[in-house]
RNA sequence: CAAGUCGGCCGGACGGUCGCUGCCCGUGGGCGCGUCGGUGUCAUGCCGGCUGGCGUCCCGGGGAGAGGAAAGUCCGGGCUCCACAGGACACGGUGGUGGGUAACGCCCACCGUCCGCGAGGACCGGGAUAGUGCAACAGAAAGCAUACCGCCCGAAGUCGGGUCGGUGAGGCCCGAUUUUGGGUAAGGGUGAAAAGGUGGGGGGACUUCGGUCCCUUAAUGUAAGAGCCCACCAGCAGCCGGGUGACCGGCUGGCUCGGCAAACCCCACCGGGAGCAAGGCCAAGUAAGGGAGGAGGGCUGGUCCGGCCCGCUGUGAACUCCCGGGUAGGCCGCUGGACCACACGGGCAACCGUGCGGCUAGAUAAAUGACCGUCCCCAGGACCGAUCCUGGGACAGAACCCGGCUUACAGGCCGACUCGCGGA
RNA sequence: GCGGGUGUAGCUCAGUGGUAGAGCACCACGUUGCCAACGUGGGUGUCGUGGGUUCAAUCCCCAUCACCCGCU
């Protein structure tokens, strides 16, 4: 099986997104997240030795272009940043402003609102 | 040169690095499966062939990858399914004429009305008798062109004045007013609109001031005053001519009331319904249940007829509703088409025909991107200028596919034409 | 993809081819030492936007914008 392989590099490929209801009602249910001026991440365990990627984008942050814009932004922004990003999470990204941030600002808010979800499952997993 | 009208086109360019999704290629690799042969074991196997089998993932290489509106979903089709789609009504849509087209509410040409000095632009059926209805306020009247006010003539009454008479009764005259009969052809401030509009209807003599006669003119009447008369324009009807037609032109004639159907409606034509979540296949998986209604029920949305399908005296069916339970994975449809470019021919044009060449996105929590550099354009600043710095580059993202319409849009290019000014 | 609805005063809503209303809120005055309550008076308006039909449009027609809802 080479489905499961942890991807080195800046690969961004379909296994590495959440693309399901029942994916997203999971990360969901789990009710951890974190967020900045900028995002809102939720995260949950997955079993699996890569962290995979959702993106939520709904109606309220613009026309379909600047929508798109925010979603690639987001998916551009974890691509890169994957070797800083926690592994073995699924993480959902929803936007917080209208507005449209440049990619380093998706950087720094992707990787420290991860790193402040991991802590809160981390925790639970000690002290349940 | 300046102002403007119409039509068409583009909608940043190049390079580098890192990515995403299909497609094609590979004696590349992993996993799974089929089949044939060989071989081995108690058994699971192992090796090789099958265009180097099939599927899937990875690796390497090649090539492709958002729009003119992809948008709004306002129309029209293709395609797919539905128990063939027939008729009547209802409902909805369209509306100058002739063409184009698969079709259209679209496009082209022409007709008419209105706007513009002009190039050009905007709009659209009929109801000069099929019917019903509406028109606030104002106004005499807004369907009876008739009534009303007013004016004129007459009659009667009342009052006042004058006069005759005897300062009487009463009569006559004048004026005001009321009622009434008749005439009416000035006028009635209004209003969006009141039986179309504009202009004209001469001169002389006599006179008892009513008129008579003469001349002239296209052209006068009443007791009085006129849309009465005449001319032209508009409109209408008839005839003639032109045009496939909408319609246009000419001649003659009578003087000839409307507005709104984007109010109901009438007329002609069109419309079966649903929509790729259509529809088909595969895999997985729960229940094969409970309750209520039920002799009829269903076939796109309405009614009726016709047609078709299921069911019909039952342990209670078809079907409808409610409760309970399950799945929401994969494949096909899915991109090659009323397609695009060029040339020639036909046509005023929309468009059509022929030939040659080309292949131009197929995603599905949904790809078509991110960053950097150089150039281009615009704005601001420094500067005489070359140049430099800063900021910005629109509207907007395919979801079965086409033809249109509408709406949004930074900046730019091309062509044709009109008006004005200047010069030769 | 298909279908439906709404937009009128600051707010919640009426309305109809003829110069647009109700309640609450608001403002001014009166009352009070002051406030509230009360009384009197008053408007609050490009009827979402732009065209068209009509003598006249919030109403009828077309286009457009924003919002809401339903079915699959």
């Amino acid at each position: 099986m080479t489905d499961d392989s942890p991807e080195t590099g800046f690969r961004f490929r379909r296994q590495d997104r959440l693309r399901s209801t029942q994916e997203f009602q999971r990360v969901y249910d789990r009710r951890r997240s974190a967020s900045d001026a900028w995002l809102i991440v939720y995260g949950c365990e997955n079993g699996r030795p890569y962290s995979r990627l959702g993106v939520s984008v709904s109606r309220k942050y613009g026309s379909g272009v600047r929508r798109n814009r925010l979603r690639r932004l987001y998916r551009e922004a974890f691509r890169l940043m994957r070797p800083q990003l926690p592994t073995g999470l699924d993480l959902i990204l929803i936007p917080r402003s209208p507005e449209e941030p440049t990619l380093r600002q998706v950087q720094e808010s992707l990787v420290v609102l991860a790193g402040r979800v991991a802590r809160k499952l981390a925790r639970d997993a000690t002290s349940p």
